[in-house]
Parts: C-alpha cells; sequence; structure tokens
DNA sequence: CATGAATGAGTGTTCATTCAT
DNA sequence: AATGAATGAACACTCATTCAT
C-alpha cells in the first residue's frame, strides 16, 4: 500500500502495476496474489488511506470541551495529516475521482468519516442548514476541507493560518 | 470537442483518440490535423467548456439589481447549466483534476471566471474573509459550487432548492 | 531537389514528404504533381546528385598533361566537390545503400560516371588489374573514394593530405 | 537475433518489431522484454553480426606462417564468412550505415576487429602508407573488404578468383 | 505462496498519398 | 497546375494479467 501511494504520486493513476510491485520489493506477478485486480487494489487504498485520515482526525479528542472547540481540534487534526502526508493525500484525491473507485468502495469510505459527521451534525441542526439533507451538508464540508487542504500545502508557512480561516468559513457557512 | 465531451462521458480521460475521431466522424489521424497532440485536445477542450460555462453564468445579468440577487442570479445561471449540460461538466471536472492540463491553462481557465470572481470579491472585501487571500476563497466558492452541482444533477426534482441551499451556505460563509 | 538534400540531411531517408514540399516552399499535395511517389523523387534525386558529382570531377580537365596527373585532378575534384558539398555528398551516401533506388537506376548512375571510369580503365588496362573484371574494379575504386571523402569530412584540416594518400592508395592498387 | 536477421534481409532497417517477434515464434511485446527499444535491439544485433565475422575470419590461424600467408588466410577466412552468411551480411551492411547505430555502438563493433586491424597494422607498418593514419586505412581496407564481398555475392561462381583479386589489392594498395 | 517471463490487445502518433476545390 | 485538408494503414511501445516453475 505505501508503495502504491509512492508509486501514485510519480505516475498518476496509470501507475503500472509492475512499478507498484518493484517499489514494494515484490515480483511483478506476487501483486495480484494479494490484490486480484489493479481495481481492487485501488479500492482498498482508497479505503485505508480514508480510515487512516479519519482516524488521524479524531485523534485526542478531549470529552469535556465545548462542541465548537472539539469540531475545531477534529479539523486541525484533519488538515495537519494532510500537511504531514501530502503524498497519501494527494494518492486519496486521486482516487476520490477516478472512476475505478466503485459506488459502493464511496459509501464504505464515508463510513469512516462517521464521526466527523456526527460532529458536524451536531452543529448543522441547531443552525441554518437543518433543512439540508444531510448528505449534502457533508459533500460540502469535504469539498471544504478540500479547498483547505490544497491552499495549506501549497503556501506551507501560513498553514495554520490557512486552517483556522477554512474553519471558520465552515462554522459560518453551518451557523 | 462535442465528440470529446461524448467520448469522455463513456471512458474517462483515458477516452482512445481514434474513438473521438469516430465520434466526430472524422478519420484517426485527422484528429491530429487539428490538435497535435491529444493533451493539446484536452486543454482546449478544458478552456472551451470553462468559458461556455463562465459565459452561461454571466448570461443576462440585470445591472440594476442589488449585489446579492446579482450574485444570486449568476449562481443560479451556473448551477442550471451544469444541470443542463451533465455531460460538459463531468468532462470538465475530470479535466480539471488530470495532469495532462497544465499550469498555465488553469490560469487562463480561471480568467474565464473573472466576472463571476469579481462579484465574490465584492462580498468578500465586506464579510468575514476580508482577511483571507483571494484565490483561496474563490478554490472554496468552486468548491462549494461542484458539491452543488453534484447534488443537483444526482436529486434533479429538487435541484432549484439545492441551488438556493448552496447559494445561501456561501453567501453566510462569505458574510 | 535542394529542398530535398538539405531535408534528408536532418532527418536521414526517412524524411516526410510534407516536410520536403514545406521546404521546397510549395504545397503538401504540389510534389506529388512532379514526383508520382517518393520513390520516383528518390530516384531522380539519385541520378542528379550522381551526375553532378560526376560533372564537378571532371571539371577542367587539360587534355595534353599525362594520365598520372589528369587522373589525379579528376580526383581532386571529385573529392574537392564532397568536401564542399557535405550534405550532397551524404544525401547522395544514404541514397546509395537504400533500397528506394532500383537496379536500373543504379545502372544509370553509373553512366554519370564514364569519363571517371574511362580513366580508371587506361590505368587498369595496362596494370595488374588487367584480369580482374571492370565492375570490380570500379567498385573498389568508388569504395576507397566514399572511405576518403568519409576522412576528408571528418578531418578538413588535412582534408588535401588525405584526398592525396587516397588517390595514392587507389593509384598502387591499379598499379 | 537470427529472425531479426531474416526479417531485416526481407523488409530492410524498417523491419516491424511485430514481424520480427513473429519470425522469433515469440508475441509481439515479447521483444520488448529482451530489447528496451528497437535501436537497442539493432545495435546490439550489430555488435553480435560483427563480432561474428571477426571471429570468423580468425578461425584457425597458424602462427607459424608469415605474414602475407596468414594476412591471406583472415582475408580468406573473411570472405567465406560473407559469402556463405549473405544475409547476415547484408544487415550488417544495412546496420553499419544505419543512424541508429550509436558512436559508440561503431567503436566496439571497431574492437572486434583488432585482430584483423592488428594483421594490417603489420603490414602498413613496414609499407607506403606508413604516414597515413590508421583509421583510414582500416577504412580503406574495410571498403575494399564490401566491394570485394558484394561482388563474390554477385558472381559467386568464381567467388575465389575476386577474393584473391581483393587481397592482392589490398596488399599492393599497403605495400 | 512466490516468481518473473510471456502475452497480445490497445494506444498515441506519423506519413505517403488522394482529391475536391 | 496548385492547394492543403483528409485519409487510414502502420508502427513502436505499454501494461494488466496469466501461469509454468
Amino acid at each position: 500500500m505505501a508503495a502504491a501511494v509512492r508509486v501514485i504520486n510519480k505516475h498518476g493513476l496509470s501507475a503500472p502495476t509492475a512499478a507498484i510491485a518493484k517499489e514494494a520489493g515484490v515480483a511483478n506477478g506476487s501483486l495480484f496474489t494479494y490484490f486480484e485486480t489493479k481495481a481492487i487494489l485501488f479500492n482498498q487504498l482508497y479505503l485505508e488511506l480514508k480510515a487512516e485520515m479519519a482516524s488521524a482526525a479524531s485523534d485526542g479528542l478531549l470529552g469535556e470541551a465545548d462542541l465548537r472547540e472539539r469540531f475545531f481540534q477534529t479539523w486541525s487534526n484533519w488538515m495537519r495529516w494532510a500537511v504531514f502526508n501530502p503524498q497519501k493525500r494527494w494518492a486519496l484525491a486521486q482516487l476520490a475521482v477516478s472512476d475505478e473507485i466503485t459506488e459502493s468502495t464511496h459509501a464504505l469510505g464515508n463510513q469512516a468519516m462517521l464521526r466527523i459527521a456526527a460532529m458536524m451534525e451536531q452543529v448543522r441542526l441547531r443552525g441554518s442548514m437543518r433543512e439540508v439533507p444531510f448528505p449534502f451538508v457533508a459533500a460540502m464540508m469535504n469539498s471544504l476541507a478540500e479547498a483547505t487542504m490544497d491552499f495549506m500545502v501549497r503556501d506551507q508557512t501560513h498553514a495554520d493560518i490557512h486552517s483556522k480561516a477554512g474553519f471558520e468559513a465552515l462554522w459560518r457557512m453551518l451557523s
């Protein structure tokens, strides 16, 4: 998987399976012992990366803090993961838009984000977007997160400022 | 170009040039009379679609209305174009994330969005995001637009409601 | 023809007809008004270059001088032409080994060399190679000439010395 | 390699890799498992053929015989190889003038001829060409050999006579 | 289970030649 | 006669996948 991330960063999604195998230090064909298909490998990688990202976001949450604080901390974790794992993030972003990732994989991936989504849900239900369908709002949150990550990676010196700005924009949107 | 849009919707960006040529009703090699390279074709297509989208968004603007109204109308036009041209939008979205599209093409594409960006700028400068860099805010607007379009296309019955919800979320974010 | 020489020097014998036409300042298809086929163009070019080379070799011959002197002058002219027309010579050399040049073209090309051959013949008939078939000896002379030209072009500073050495080798061979 | 020789004889240097693969009884793409590139295949083939030719020439040399005899035997072997391997020789000749063969391959190829060259060198140093640069003389010897081979192949009935005539011409030239 | 050579369909691109204007 | 857009066969090379060892 780590090898796949590296090779995807070099070659995009057209990364040859042979290159991935080589990077992983196994033989050409061995890759297909573990993943019947390139598409299967990619779907699995997508889930793994999404899970890692979600888990990183939920890291070290203090239960007692108030909602905004906890939400912000989650958001910060999320953004930090992106900045410290640019290769993984890039691979994840590429996979997310690829048509190799099936509908059901996308659905499974969203489940990994459940804890973050739940937090957002609390904010949403008491704000202006209470009538807007949950998946729509979730998609918007995601898209703001993506935009923020992009900007943080591009301008790392002010990464924290951008992260904060992104969160505040999200919060305002949900309020 | 139209043929390319159709074939990209069928095959993704790995659409064979031969398929595009056939769809366009010309010979295999004729495609390369007009576009030296597949990448050149894609870059040009990206610009064309982006321009069409931007122009559709700016359509029939009433100069006298107040800012929010004019912004909303632009947004509505934008969203409507997406809903009525799902294939073009899909192709555009695919192209936007492709690494075949050069930096300079992206820059040129953004120029097409100048009028929309200018409108957003007016809102931004008098709101909470006045300190946030313009390109960051533009990226956020774009990402909200994308999310909204996705949702509208998926649930066309309530397209108008979603469009409105998307706009209001954007407005709140900028306020 | 001149255009063809230039383009052949750039691209070898796989020189696109389109490039030749462009270099000649005529349209793509016009080339085929004058030469039905690329092969026909090449055969004609071969003859033209060979004729030019032969004519250059025979230039300004003094009838009164003795055989060796006249032969040497011819040889010198020949070599000089090669050094001063490296592009033409290169094209001619390429064409000579190409399988696009027909047997009959080769035969015609040899006729252009008749005056040089005749001179060689005089030397041959009174020397050690009097029993060796004429075409064989002609081929040998030619091959020595080619080798000499190559060396002269590669080391132009001592072109004259190499030319002389080549001639003397030839003369010794024929003696 | 043998397949390549055969196909080059049929199609010239524009021999399709697919044809070579088929002739070799392997799949289209397998060829590229062994030779990354058509050019690499050709360079390698050139070296192999040149080495074979050189080795054939040096075959069964008697150390005791005098220089002229040994040189003649080498020459005879060389010529015999050409007559008995016309396809290989043709391929080698084509490759030698192709611009696919790199400078360094040519250099390596010449090393294969070292033993023959050394013998020639002995003759040269005691004869009229002692002042002429070695590579020039080597090129001349080669060109005479080529001319002789051509003639032998064309008129096989008198192959031996032509071979002898060629050698004597060379010897005279070097004397 | 691991290997890596073999496969062959598929791809972007080139180019000699044609032909309507 | 001149044009140059159109043609489509041809080609080198790639790569996911298989399978004998």
